[in-house]
Order: structure tokens, then C-alpha cells, then sequence
DNA sequence: GGAAGATAGTTTCAATTGCAACTATATCGA
DNA sequence: TCGATATAGTTGCAATTGAAACTATCTTCC
């Protein structure tokens, strides 16, 4: 019969969402960033200059999520648009110095509140864990498309 | 230097989010029942009857979550309210037969959904899963305590 | 070269969610 | 025993979120 309490579904979703809130609460606290706007810079940080299509790929992001980041980080001077001369219907972004310069106060704290996550892991239980989810990751994802269909999915945000 | 895709907070998130985004459509499509719906009844079929705070503590649930989630299963039947003689500001909530019935239904297809994601893994990998989830949600929440003292704290749902 | 359909991104609207305020009951202390 | 405070649960309101509709541009094919 099914236990809740061992039932992997609901444990993983407890973890994330207590991984989650304790770190929303800090970046926001911190540097009034919701996650979706983090992960967007954290994105920028590593690709230099990508288009939203591109971010919403690279981060698990969809469309309308990364507008509004988008948005709220230009509006702070944290982000930049450039013309897209391959085609008019999209932009490029990338940080400013001022994105850039927060991305390195912010780096080093998110690499800290990892650490403290994972906290007497050894480094064989780190790996061992980055590859069970991203199995699980892909088994939920390849059940979806046979449950149903979805072409443009929308995703939910999170980290 | 930080790698969003190896970032531990990232991964759980998007291994969490897509396996609620998979078994959330599956409830809601084939029994009409949100996620923190299907979790109180999977909680009321393991403890015969609970008080709403009960249930939060068990299935961390926050409150207005339990109360919104027992409206919408008495309302359909499936949970009923007895008075509780010890406390009149709370009451216990408990299945019906035909909530008792619908639980034995979903139970196996949650458990082979589950079975699904899990497959190809071995039983020491499954408990090493566990065991690293639960660590690192502990860690997320002894954490909390230090940044912001949250007492009567509100958790969001999810599987 | 222009109509038909596809795609990038934004906006609008409806649903979900969480906080804060509220009601009702219980407990504590003078 | 009664006033003050704490607790269980609900509700109202504001913020967040996502699906669908929309605009603008691009591609295809006649």
C-alpha cells in the first residue's frame, strides 16, 4: 500500500519547495530578485548575449516568465536589449556592468547556500544525486508526451 | 565559478517541477482532484481522522491549503466533518466510502507512476534518493530558522 | 511578389496562491 | 470567574501565475 511519507513524488516536492522558499527568501531579502529574474541573470552570465527563445531553453523557462524577467531587469538597469539583425521579431539580451557586477556578489552566496545544502555529502553523493534527477527529470518528461500531447508547453518556474 | 546546470537547487527544481507538472495533469484529468486534494486523501487513507492541523503537520500542508483542499472534497462528497469533543474550534475530517473507494483507485496509479520514474533503478539507489532528499530538506529548513525566524510559516504545496 | 501559415515576444484575463485580518473557542492568570 | 492572550480554522484581498489571444515579423509556396 502506498506511504505518503516514502512516496517519492511528494518527497521530492517537500525538498524543492524547502530548497525553494529558503532561497527565494534570501535572494529576495538580499538583492530583490525573484528566482525567475536570478535565473535569468545567471543564464546571461554564462552565454554572454542569447535571445528569450534561447534563455527559456537553457533555463527551463518558458516564454511569458522570461518576458517578465526580462522586463523588471531592464527597468533596474541590470539587463540590456540589442536589436536582433537576423530577425526583427526578437532581440538580444545581455547584462550590463551593473548585471554583471551583481551576478558576482550573488554567484558566491548561491555556491555558499549550495555548500551548506550539501553538507557532509560526500562527493560521490553529489554526483550520484545530479544524476538520479536528471533521470527522474527525463522519465517525467518522456511520460508527458505520451499522456499528452503538448507542443508549446508552459513550465513552472522554481529555482 | 557557478554552472546554473549543475547547480543543485536548479536541478531539484526542475526534476520537482516536471514530475508534479506530470502526475498533477494525470489526477486532475482522470479524478478531478488538485494536488493538495489528492494529498489530504492519501493522508485521511493512512490516519482514519484528523484534525486540519493534523493534517498540515503530516502532510506538510499549510493551513488555508488543508481548509481550501477539505472544502472542495466535502463539497464532493468524498471527506466528511465530525465535531471534536475534546477542542469546538477544530473537527475531525475523515473519508467517506465513496473517498475511501476512490483512494483504492488512485493509489495503484500513483504507485505506477512512480514505479515509472523510478525504473532502472536499482533498491539501494531508490533509498539513497530518499535519504539525500530528506537530508537536504532538513538542511533547507534548519537553515530558514537562521535567516528569518518564521513561526506560524506558510509552505507551498506541490506533489 | 503576395497570400497563408508559422514563429518571437507581449499582453490580457482568469485561476491559483499566500498573507493578513477575522470569528470562535480555549487557556491562563489575577 | 472574568479579562487577556493564544490557537483552530476561514475568508477577503492582493500578488503571482499561466493559457489564450494578440502584434509583428518571417518563411513558404503559388
Amino acid at each position: 500500500m502506498l506511504k505518503l511519507d516514502h512516496f517519492l513524488p511528494y518527497r521530492l516536492s517537500v525538498a524543492s519547495n524547502a530548497v525553494s522558499t529558503r532561497i527565494s527568501l534570501s535572494y529576495r531579502k538580499r538583492f530583490g530578485l525573484k528566482i525567475p529574474e536570478w535565473r535569468l541573470i545567471a543564464i546571461l552570465a554564462e552565454h554572454e548575449s542569447l535571445t528569450p527563445l534561447e534563455i527559456g531553453q537553457a533555463g527551463e523557462l518558458d516564454k511569458i516568465t522570461v518576458s517578465r524577467a526580462a522586463a523588471a531587469l531592464i527597468e533596474r538597469g541590470l539587463v540590456t536589449q540589442r536589436r536582433n539583425p537576423g530577425d526583427g521579431r526578437s532581440h538580444f539580451l545581455s547584462l550590463t556592468n551593473d548585471g554583471r557586477a551583481l551576478y558576482t556578489e550573488i554567484a558566491p552566496a548561491a555556491l555558499a547556500m549550495e555548500a551548506e545544502l550539501l553538507a557532509g555529502f560526500s562527493a560521490d553523493q553529489r554526483e550520484a544525486l545530479e544524476v538520479l534527477l536528471r533521470r527522474i527529470e527525463a522519465a517525467a518528461q518522456s511520460a508527458d508526451v505520451g499522456t499528452a500531447a503538448i507542443a508549446d508547453c508552459q513550465q513552472p518556474a522554481g529555482v
